[in-house]
RNA sequence: GUCCCCAUCGUCUAGAGGCCUAGGACACUGCCCUUUCACGGCGGCGACACGGGUUCGAAUCCCGUUGGGGACGCCA
């Protein structure tokens, strides 16, 4: 049987990381197993969709690089994708489950069932339904009602969770609950059975905040007669004070994270990694090896905390295996000169990410007269001016001997004053790059002063 | 409160009863490389939450305690 497995994202702003890493293992998972990934829009929720939202889900996606079969905007044979556009489905289901006597027409208010839950409360009851309206069933023509479930006598139920193996929980856990709502639209657990098993779902991987719907959703299956799809139930991302990860704890969404300067490859290879170690302890890899080594029994149940150093890390490690022709088109966003890619290959090192190449290159655009001893600088630009400035390592170095030999200096006091005068700065990549980089970067772009100007810069002051 | 899940260095993790004096990675830190910064290399610091079992033997299996998290909605 081919693996079919689903992520279904709720349209109510950017994917977070949280949602992207739940959506990484299920494809991990399809990809690994030669299954079918699709996308399910889970909009049911009016006040809180929107497309903007959906929109910014799919791209949010995309830019991970992950792709899916079948959803919203590639369509596929199980369409519509979208909860929204599939309320005629969830209907038939619920007057069936009614048919059946499984469920019933709930005619209370809501502020009826909050001052039920209210009381339940105060006299330390659980705040399960009090089944008024199952125990009085009727049809009242014209006036709205919710569908209600009925919990059933042998309603106990146990699942295999793939990653946390039996899981048990018992009928009274649980109280009558609504599965459609009295506009007509169905609750989360309802039409995500009806979906997944429309579109013939055999593993449904989710975040572990579900586990304990699962038990509502198993008892629908049921009544309904339908096979259920095998679970797995991955842990919460935590942030650094081990709740839930949210906004509070800063950047939380994928888009955040492509703002900042981090590449797709590395945001799903950390991700992939809390909570998943490979067999062979690689921990820097590419999507093709995740693809091949992932299985579900590798996945750990404990829940991770969110660390953005080690995101660095990981970002900064796939940054410098790339090459500067790869990286030049990515880094345009932030800096836009002619010379990018001799740059980027200079400072490559000192980077962990895209957005930091434009800092770590302000040297070559920026000048500002550094305090340099006069005779120093002449002595420099005496040596531009009869041997040219140097182009590479073999004209850097002839240099570096001459000036010796003018200057007198040698070790720290030649070099430190060198780098001063002709970057302006005390810290940064080795001159014999720096030199050709800004010897090349002027000749092409009439901002950058080349190091000749600079000394008479010096000079001139 | 009830139910469910979870528990190895600060963090991510390896660990399927003897291979464990508990391994790796990030972070921190020392040295080396480097005439700066970074990269890199070699070291250091640093954990099996606690208590009972089971067993010749437990980080590993069982029970309990504690701690953390999640769910208890006409949200998903």
């Amino acid at each position: 049987m081919t693996v079919r497995v689903r992520f279904a994202p709720s349209p109510t702003g950017h994917l977070h990381v949280g949602g992207a890493r739940t959506a990484i293992f299920n494809w991990l998972f399809a990809k690994h197993a030669d299954g079918e990934l699709l996308l399910r829009v889970e909009d049911t929720d009016q006040a809180r969709s929107t497309r903007e939202s959906e929109a910014m889900v799919l791209e949010d996606l995309r830019w991970l690089g992950l792709q899916w079969d079948e959803g919203p905007d590639v369509g596929g044979p199980h369409a519509p994708y979208r909860q929204s556009e599939r309320v005629a489905t969830y209907g038939r289901v619920a007057n069936e489950l009614i048919d059946r006597g499984v469920a019933y027409r709930c005619y209370c208010t809501e502020e009826e069932l909050e001052a039920k839950r209210k009381q339940a409360e105060a006299e330390s009851r659980p705040p399960h339904y009090d089944l008024t309206c199952w125990h009085n069933r009727r049809v009242e023509p014209g006036k709205p009602y919710a569908v209600r479930f009925h919990v059933p006598e042998d309603g106990d139920v146990t699942i295999d969770d793939m990653i946390r193996g039996e899981v048990t929980w018992k009928k009274e856990s649980l109280g009558d609950f609504i599965v459609v709502r009295s506009d007509t639209l169905p609750t989360y657990n309802f039409s995500v059975v009806v979906d997944d098993r429309d579109m013939e779902i055999t593993h449904v991987i989710r975040a572990e905040e579900h586990l304990t719907n699962t038990h509502r959703q198993v008892l629908i299956y049921r009544a309904m007669g339908w096979g259920v799809p095998r679970f797995a139930h991955v842990s919460l991302i935590l942030g650094q004070d081990r709740t839930k990860l949210s906004k509070r704890h800063g950047a939380t969404s994928v888009s955040q994270y492509a703002e900042e300067g981090y590449l797709p490859e590395a945001m799903v290879n950390y991700l992939t990694l809390l909570g998943w170690s490979s067999p062979d302890g690689l921990e820097v890899f590419g999507r093709d090896h995740a693809i091949a080594k992932f299985s579900m029994e590798r996945v750990n149940s404990a829940p991770a905390v969110f660390d953005p150093q080690k995101l660095d890390w990981v970002n900064a490690q796939h940054l410098h295996a790339m090459t500067p022709a790869q990286l030049a088109p990515l880094v345009r966003r932030w800096l836009d000169v002619p010379w990018l890619e001799e740059g980027i290959d200079v400072v490559k090192t000192s980077v962990h990410r895209l957005t930091q190449f434009a800092e770590a290159l302000r040297f070559v655009s920026e000048y500002e007269v550094p305090a340099v001893d006069r005779a120093f600088a002449e002595a420099v630009a005496d040596d531009f001016r009869a041997h040219g400035i140097p182009t590479d390592e073999a004209t850097y170095k002839a240099m570096v001997e001459r000036l010796k030999t003018t200057t007198g200096l040698k070790g720290k006091n030649l070099f430190m004053p060198l780098r001063l005068a002709i970057t302006g700065l005390e810290h940064g990549p080795e001159l014999v790059r720096s030199i050709p980089l800004l010897r090349h970067a002027s000749e092409v772009d009439p901002r950058v002063l080349s190091p000749l100007a600079r000394l008479e810069r010096i000079l001139g002051a």
